[in-house]
RNA sequence: GCCGGUGUGGCGGAAUGGCAGACGCAGACGACUCAAAAUCGUCCGGGAAACCAUGUGGGUUCGACUCCCACCACCGGCACCA
């Protein structure tokens, strides 16, 4: 250790050995607890930005904090390595996505590693390898002989610029969630994945996981959006016909005067057709084939529509009421069917005003309100008892819901019903670079999953990125040749690959056993490892990422694959690294790169700045000031300890505390390592835990210059110091370390403990307030019951002054705190 | 519109209902130095003071940044979901 703090040197040097003794390898050990920590794996676009270091770094603190606990702890990495931003490289530059790929996690690898985190590298994982997508395509075959793979024709979501198909979790705002182009709509055959039918468990399953932001539980609850509420069949007049709406409001069924359809729906032009308004409803949907679907799908939309000629039947009041067209009915929600009831929907009510038709009220607003409900203003959505609803008037309106509905089962007109929002997961991508899907279309047998001795199904390397169209697949002269693994025919193969959210939708399995060549990962293996301990990512994959992982989980264990079904027990989400107050990005010019901060300071100060600077799931604004104070407290650091280092040589951390300053001290090392553990911990509050450090630091500082000092106390309080440091800081306190003359790693050495009764004071501060406000402050004996805190410190001669002539009504008391005299 | 979150010095941020502003940054002053840097030390919300201060207004309490009610501002998610 030299003199000066050369954090250069010490890095390499303690990376090299980390490296050479393959100190961060684990495998399984029944005898030891598990801790299971994992951070989002990146996506290999070049170089690290400062989200991950953030992200990495706050992931690696945690790993080093459980591993000095005792703990088997398994952290691994990876690369999210299919994507389009390799293929995009390959049509502009001509460089082939694999070569650009590789040549990226490289980079990153070696930035990781200069950052000094504690990786199991043995069980690195790359998606866009044969050995991991071979295990993709084996589970995607797994999925479809379970039935929760199929093939569709639909309308889906089409990206004119990445000329592909995009998930609805994939659509923001209309844009697409990755260049922003404005999205639309194209009629596809494409694979989906089933998640509709996991839909109630992957919300009701959300109550299961008290360790996850209640945010992004919050988030994904809104994503599936549950309703419950009922079918109802109306016979369409005249015609061999019906036609089934879903409502939420079955109470306001008396209400319905008129039906409306979704443009598209498929029952639409047979009951058009000899209605006799054929020309009206062609010139209304020509209007609308001119709109955008970002124009349709706006709430700000004006309701329009046209009368199909036809009229239905209310099947409880028979009255006959009109069929419409109309632009604000979804055809992908419900049955894209809706019965009108203008009086109790807002947008019913707004179309019937539009079109001057009936508005009947069913249901009363309470007793005072001002509503005229013969001439409303606007819908009516709130509670009342029921009117113009036959038997049921009277009753309040929500209970009457099962009511309406049971009686409506019993004469067979409707039956409760639950739909939700989501979807299922549209998987195809018209894209190279990503798992081709393994299945063979043959004319005889249909689709047709590949044997499983055929995967992995390797991307064809005979293709051109042109950017345009179908999949680049289709461009390789022997790709779509294939035989068909039923009946030994002539067979095509499918040639769309899948999204790369599929990929990242088991790879913390892939871990637990990540050079498994017989299967995805042995189940032993992942049984003891999963489930993932800690989670550790960025908000934006709340409900992309972290649906389809606990959505992947679930099959998986009802595959029997795994026995846990979800898969994350506590998720943290961390918050964006700001600059100037806004998130760093090339356009704005605001990017700090990691690079150039380790250059000039050295990773521990990075990583020591970040996790100081802000609490790991709040924004956190760059300072540049900041981080020369980081540097600035660690070289205060290492003078301290290479100062005691050589006043305490030879001196064993053992003491017996002799005066006030040894007790303070002593005070001051057992509370700071409780707040350290506790914050880290309990909270993982790092920048709190940093604080208590930085304390213990300057009391030290305060200490060493007395003249009396205890080098048996000090020689602990530098070791532990230095314990408590290094999972922040891990390059310099290995070297502080072992220049304490210690042989084996700090990161092998145990957490430290720290002594209740050292934590206990003589006397302690306590506040004297009168009335609520604070009026004075006294040294009292700690320790004291009610009684006895009390009396003692009105029995001080300020206190008395101060409390003289007043008539006191009560005094609280909290010993060791404060006395609080009410006082009149 | 609906659902979440946040609001504290010049700044980042601390505070199981019990001393508001820990720790750090910036700033001021002092020591060391021929000088500067580095380092070490002291001060650092407002106010002359009584006091006033945690977005605003109420409430509960001996005591509220913390709990309750109403409102304002900003941020995020969802949004014609029947």
């Amino acid at each position: 250790m030299q003199q000066q703090y050369d954090f250069k040197t010490i890095e390499k040097k303690w990376q090299k050995k980390w490296a050479e003794k393959d100190v961060f390898a684990v495998t399984e050990d029944p005898n030891k607890e598990k801790y299971y920590l994992l951070e989002m794996f990146p996506y290999p676009s070049g170089k690290l930005h400062m989200g991950h270091v953030r992200n990495y770094s706050i992931g690696d603190v945690a790993a080093r904090f459980k591993t000095m606990q005792g703990y088997n702890v398994l952290h691994p990495i990876g690369f999210d390595s299919f994507g389009l931003p390799a293929e995009n490289a390959a049509i502009k530059h001509g460089i082939h996505p694999a070569k650009w790929t590789i040549d990226n996690i490289g980079e990153m690898e070696s930035q990781l590693k200069e950052l000094g985190f504690s990786y199991d590298w043995e069980r690195e994982v790359a998606t866009c390898l044969p050995e991991y997508y071979k295990w993709m395509q084996w589970l995607f075959i797994q999925f479809f002989n379970k039935g929760l793979a199929y093939k569709k024709k639909n309308p889906v979501n089409w990206c004119p610029s990445c000329q592909t198909v995009l998930a609805n979790e994939q659509v923001v705002d209309g844009h697409c969630e990755r260049c922003k182009t404005p999205v639309g709509k194209k009629e596809l055959s494409q694979w989906y994945l089933k998640i509709t039918d996991y839909a109630d468990r992957l919300l009701s399953d959300l109550d299961r996981l008290p360790g996850w932001p209640s945010k992004v539980k919050t988030m994904q609850k809104n994503w599936i959006g549950k309703s419950t509420g009922a079918e109802i069949t109306f016979q369409v007049d005249q015609m061999d016909l019906s036609m089934t709406v879903f409502t939420t409001r079955a109470d306001t069924i008396f209400g319905t005067t008129f039906m409306v359809l979704a443009p598209e729906h498929p029952l639409a032009k047979e009951l058009v057709s000899g209605g006799g308004n054929e020309a009206e409803v062609e010139s209304f949907m020509d209007r609308l084939q001119h709109l955008s679907d970002i124009d349709r799908a706006s709430t700000t939309l004006e309701k329009e529509g046209v009368f199909t000629g036809r009229y239905a039947v209310n099947p409880l009041t028979e009255k006959r009421i009109p069929i419409y067209l109309a632009n604000y009915v979804l055809m992908d929600y419900g049955t894209g069917v809706v019965m009108g009831v203008p009086a109790h929907d807002e947008r019913d009510f707004d179309f019937a005003r539009k079109y001057g038709l009936d508005i009947i009220p069913v249901v009363e607003p309470p007793k005072g309100s001002n509503i005229d409900l013969d001439h409303l203003q606007e819908a009516f959505v709130a509670e009342g008892k029921l009117i113009n609803s036959g038997e049921f008037n009277g009753m309040d309106n929500l209970p009457a819901i099962e009511k309406i509905i049971s009686m409506m089962e019993q004469k067979s007109i409707g039956k409760k019903s639950t739909n939700f929002r989501l979807r299922d997961w549209l998987i195809s991508r018209q894209r190279y670079w990503g798992c081709p899907i393994p299945m063979v279309y043959c004319e005889k047998c249909g689709w047709v999953p590949e044997k499983e001795e055929n995967l992995p199904i390797l991307l064809p390397t005979d293709v051109e990125f042109t950017g345009k169209g179908e999949s680049p697949l289709t461009t390789s002269k022997t790709f779509a040749e294939a035989t068909c693994p039923h009946c030994g025919g002539k067979a095509t193969r499918e040639m769309d690959t899948m999204d790369t959210f599929m990929d990242s939708s088991w790879y913390f399995l892939r871990y637990c056993d990540a050079k498994n060549d017989k299967a995805p990962y042995d189940k032993k293996k992942a049984d003891y490892w999963m489930a993932v301990d800690q989670y550790i990512g960025g908000v934006e994959h709340a409900i992309l990422h972290l649906l389809y992982a606990r959505f992947f989980t679930k099959v998986l264990y009802d595959l029997g694959l795994c026995s846990v079904d979800e898969p994350f027990t506590n998720l943290l989400t961390q918050g964006m690294v700001l600059k100037d107050g806004t998130k760093m990005s090339k356009s704005v010019g605001n990017v700090v790169s990691p690079e150039e901060i380790i250059n000039k300071y050295g990773a521990d100060t990075a990583r020591l700045f970040i996790m100081f600077a802000a609490p790991p799931e709040k924004e956190l604004e760059w300072s540049d000031a900041g981080v020369e104070g980081s540097y600035r407290f660690l070289n205060r650091v290492y003078r301290l300890v290479y100062e005691l280092a050589e006043a305490t040589k030879g001196v064993k951390p053992v003491y017996r505390l002799e005066g006030k300053d040894d007790k303070q001290l002593a005070y001051r090392l057992n509370t700071v390592i409780k707040r350290v553990t506790d914050d880290i911990s309990l909270r993982f509050n790092f920048n709190t835990a940093i604080s208590a450090i930085m304390e213990l630091v300057n009391e030290m500082y305060r200490y060493k210059e007395l003249n009396d000092v205890n080098l048996g106390l000090l020689r602990d309080c530098t070791e532990k110091l230095v314990l408590m440091l290094s999972p922040f800081v891990p390059h310099v306190c290995e070297e502080m370390w072992e220049h304490l003359g210690h042989e084996d790693l700090v990161y092998h050495a145990q957490w430290p403990s720290y002594d209740e009764s050292a934590m206990v004071q003589d006397t302690v501060e306590v506040v004297v307030q009168i009335n609520g406000k604070v009026k004075e402050r006294v040294e009292a004996p700690a320790g004291l019951d009610k009684e006895a805190f009390a009396e003692t410190v009105m029995n001080e001669e300020n206190i008395k002054t101060l409390l003289a002539g007043k008539q006191i009504v009560k005094v609280i008391s909290v010993p060791d705190k404060l006395l609080n005299v009410v006082v009149k």
